[in-house]
RNA sequence: GGCCCUGUAGUCUAGCGGUGAGGACGUCGGCCUUUCAAGCCGAAGAUCGCGGGUUCGAAUCCCGUCGGGGCUACCA
C-alpha cells in the first residue's frame, strides 16, 4: 500500500519530478540564478568544475562564445555560415570596417565630465592617450557584455523576457555582464510606473541585470533620456563628418511625399530633400529657430552584410536603406542613433534582440562605420507567435509576464518553456533550471522560425518544475494567492501538509489554493453529478456507522483510517468503495481529489465528523 | 508594392546525402488506483510547403515556385 509521503514536511524534491529534476542537474557551474521571492530548495548546489576555458586570444574570444558550446554542436554546425568574427562586413565603395575615424577630439572634451569615451571596440586611435586605453582592449577581449534594452511603455512582454533571458544566459555562461538600459526615447509613449514594473518582472524571473537602470555601474546612466547630451554630441560628429544632415521637411510634406511614392507604385523612402540644401540657407533657417531633425545619409550602391549568429550572413542593397532620422525635432534621438550609440558606449559585445530588428540593422551598421568604431556579434531570435502565426500581442491573450505570476506560474517554468520556444538542446531533454540552461545554451541552437507560444506545453513544463521544488519553497510561494483569492492565509504547517498531500495534482501555484476550497473551510455545496454518481441508497447509513467508527478510533491516521474503513466495509459486507466515494462527497462536495485518507488525516477528526454530518443533514435521501 | 527572414504531424522541436523521419505537448486507448492527477505502456497523427534538377540515393545540395511573418515613422 502506498505510504502517504505527507508525514513530514520534506525539504528535498518530491517524488517522480526528482528524476526529470537530478537528471538535468549536470555538474555545470551554478550561476546566480535567484528569483526574488522564497529561494533555497533543490535549486541550490554546490559548485563544480565545469568552467569555460578562460584563457583564449582576444580576437577569438568573442566569436568563439557564441559558436562553441558543445564540441559535437561545434563540428555538426559548421558550414552553416562562414566563421565568423566581428558582426559586420561591409563591402562596396566604401572603405569597410577599418576605416578610422577616431573619435574626434571635439567630442572627446564636450561630454559630460567622468564620461568615459571607450571606442574599447573601436579602432585604436594611434595618436590618443593611452593610458586608458591601453588596459582597455584587454578587458573587452574577455568580457562578454550583452544587454536588454526595452522601451519602457507597459509592462514587460513575454517575447522581451526570453530576449532578456537569452541575453543573460550568455552573460551567465561565460561569466560576462547583462546590463539594463531604459530606452525612453518616445516621450509619447511613455507609461508611468513602466519602469518599476520591467525591473519588477525582472526580478520575479530572476533575470536580474548585473548592471545598468536601477542597479548602477560604471558607464551609466542607463536611461536614454539621461544621455540626450551624448546623443547631441554624437549627431554634432555625424554633421561634422559630412555623414549626416539637417532636415527641415514638414510632416505634411513627407506624408505626401509618401503617398506620391506609394501612387507609382514606388517603395516609401525619404527623398533626400533636404540633402542639397544650400550651406548657408541651412544655417540661416537653423538660426532661425525652425524645427528641424537631423538624417543619416546612407550610400548608394553598398552591399550591407551583417554576419548574424543565428541566420549567417544577410545582405542588403544601401539603395534600399531610407535615410533615416537620427535626432528628432523634440531633441531626442531615435532608437537607430540611441542604440548604436550607447551600445558601443556601454561596450556592448553581442546584440541580441527580436528579429524585428533585422531590417533595420545595415542602418546601425553604417553608423558604426561612420563612427568608426567596431560593430558587436549581431544575433536576431525569432520571434513569439500567437495561434494564427503572427506576432503574439496583447490581444492574443496573456502577454505579459506579470499575467503568467498572478496565474500561479513559476519563474523557473515560464522561463524553461521560454527557452524552448526556438531553441533545442539538442538531446532530447526538457526539463532545465534557469541555471541549467546558463551552461547549455548557446545561439547556435536558436532556430530561425518564429514559434507558436502554446499554452499548454507551459502548463505542462510548469508542472514539471512544481514537482521539483522543496514543499517549504512552494509554502512561501503560494502565501500570497490566498490574500489575492480574498482568503485567509492558512497556518504554514498546515499548507505544507495540504501541498505534499496533493502530490503530483498541482501545475500551478493556485492549484493549492482555488481549486481544494475543502482545505480550508467546509463544503458550500455538493457536486451534483457527483451526488448523483456517488450518493446511493445505502450511502447515508454507511455513512452514519463511519462516523461513529471515526469517534472511536484511536489514532486518526492514514493506515489506521485506511484499516478501520476497509474492515468496516467487509463487515458490512460492501465494496471500500461504497465508503470512499460518499466520504470524499460528504468531506470535499467533489468526486475527485487526493487520496481519501491521507486527506483524512490533514482534515483531522473534529473536521471529518462534522462534514460527515452535515452532508448527512443536507444530501436528499437517494 | 519593395526589402529581408522563414517553411519537418494541431503545437514546440531533432535531423546537416543512406533513419521504419526521433522526442515533447495535446488527442485517443490501456495499466496502476477509492477518485482525479502523476507515472508507465501503447495508438493515431508528417506525401519533411509545392515543382523541377544534381545523385545509385535527398527532409538534407541547387534552381524555381507558393505560403507565412517582419520591416517599410520625427515608435521602439
Amino acid at each position: 500500500m502506498g505510504q502517504p509521503a505527507f508525514r513530514s514536511t520534506k525539504e528535498a524534491p518530491r517524488s517522480t519530478a526528482s528524476r526529470a529534476a537530478s537528471a538535468a542537474i549536470s555538474g555545470l557551474e551554478a550561476a546566480s540564478w535567484t528569483p526574488k521571492q522564497g529561494s533555497v530548495g533543490p535549486l541550490r548546489r554546490s559548485a563544480s568544475s565545469l568552467r569555460m576555458p578562460r584563457t583564449r586570444g582576444p580576437a577569438k574570444a568573442i566569436s568563439d562564445m557564441v559558436t562553441t558550446a558543445p564540441k559535437s554542436t561545434q563540428r555538426r554546425r559548421k558550414g552553416r555560415f562562414p566563421p565568423l568574427v566581428r558582426g559586420a562586413r561591409i563591402r562596396g565603395s566604401g572603405q569597410g570596417e577599418d576605416m578610422g575615424h577616431p573619435d574626434s577630439a571635439s567630442a572627446r572634451r564636450s561630454l559630460p565630465a567622468g564620461f568615459p569615451l571607450p571606442a574599447v571596440n573601436g579602432p585604436a586611435s594611434p595618436g590618443s592617450s593611452s593610458a586608458v586605453r591601453a588596459h582597455l582592449p584587454h578587458r573587452s577581449s574577455i568580457m562578454v557584455r550583452v544587454r536588454f534594452a526595452p522601451s519602457p511603455t507597459g509592462y514587460l512582454h513575454v517575447g522581451g523576457l526570453r530576449t532578456a533571458f537569452y541575453n543573460w544566459l550568455l552573460a551567465r555562461r561565460e561569466g560576462g555582464t547583462f546590463l539594463l538600459r531604459i530606452e525612453d526615447t518616445d516621450r509619447t509613449r511613455l507609461v508611468e510606473g513602466a519602469v518599476e514594473a520591467l525591473l519588477e518582472a525582472l526580478n520575479w524571473a530572476g533575470v536580474t541585470p548585473d548592471e545598468g537602470a536601477m542597479v548602477g555601474g560604471p558607464l551609466g546612466p542607463y536611461v536614454q533620456s539621461e544621455r540626450l547630451e551624448i546623443y547631441r554630441e554624437m549627431a554634432a560628429r555625424l554633421l561634422e563628418s559630412g555623414h549626416a544632415y539637417h532636415c527641415f521637411c514638414t510632416s505634411e510634406r513627407l506624408t505626401e511625399m509618401r503617398e506620391q511614392q506609394m501612387a507609382r507604385g514606388e517603395s516609401a523612402m525619404y527623398d533626400r530633400h533636404c540633402r542639397a540644401l544650400d550651406p548657408a540657407e541651412c544655417r540661416r533657417r537653423l538660426t532661425a529657430g525652425e524645427p528641424h531633425v537631423i538624417r543619416m545619409k546612407i550610400p548608394d550602391g553598398r552591399t550591407l552584410t551583417v554576419e548574424d549568429q543565428i541566420r549567417g550572413p544577410v545582405s542588403f542593397d544601401s539603395s534600399l536603406v531610407d535615410e533615416q532620422v537620427l535626432m528628432k525635432s523634440d531633441g531626442f534621438p531615435t532608437y537607430h542613433l540611441a542604440a548604436v550609440v550607447d551600445d558601443h558606449l556601454m561596450e556592448i559585445t553581442h546584440v541580441v534582440r527580436g528579429e524585428e530588428w533585422l531590417s533595420s540593422t545595415p542602418k546601425h551598421l553604417l553608423l558604426y562605420e561612420y563612427f568608426g568604431w567596431q560593430p558587436p556579434v549581431f544575433a536576431h531570435v525569432p520571434l513569439i507567435l500567437n495561434a494564427s502565426g503572427k506576432k503574439l500581442s496583447k490581444r492574443d491573450g496573456d502577454v505579459s509576464v506579470e499575467a503568467y505570476r498572478e496565474k500561479g506560474y513559476l519563474p523557473e517554468g515560464l522561463l524553461n518553456f521560454l527557452a524552448l520556444l526556438g531553441w533545442s538542446p539538442g538531446d532530447e531533454r526538457e526539463f532545465f533550471t534557469p541555471q541549467e540552461l546558463a551552461g547549455v545554451f548557446s545561439l547556435d541552437r536558436v532556430r530561425k522560425s518564429g514559434a507558436v507560444f502554446d499554452f499548454d506545453k507551459l502548463l505542462h513544463i510548469n508542472g514539471l518544475h512544481m514537482r521539483a521544488q522543496a514543499t517549504s519553497r512552494l509554502v512561501e510561494l503560494v502565501m500570497p494567492f490566498f490574500d489575492r483569492a480574498g482568503r485567509p492565509r492558512p497556518d504554514p504547517e498546515y499548507l505544507a501538509r495540504v501541498i505534499e498531500v496533493m502530490g503530483e495534482r498541482a501545475n500551478l501555484l493556485t492549484d493549492y489554493v482555488e481549486p481544494i476550497p475543502y482545505f480550508y473551510e467546509d463544503p458550500s455545496e455538493y457536486e451534483p453529478a457527483t451526488v448523483k454518481k456517488r450518493w446511493k441508497a445505502g450511502s447515508p447509513e454507511l455513512m452514519e456507522a463511519w462516523a461513529a467508527r471515526l469517534e472511536s478510533l484511536e489514532d486518526f491516521t492514514h493506515d489506521a483510517l485506511d484499516e478501520a474503513l476497509r474492515a468496516l466495509a467487509e463487515s458490512r459486507g460492501v465494496g471500500a468503495g461504497q465508503l470512499i466515494h460518499p466520504t470524499r462527497l460528504a468531506l470535499t462536495g467533489v468526486g475527485n481529489g487526493p487520496g481519501l485518507f491521507e486527506m483524512m488525516e490533514v482534515l483531522g477528526r473534529e473536521v471529518c465528523l462534522r462534514r460527515l454530518r452535515q452532508a448527512m443533514e443536507r444530501l436528499p435521501r437517494p
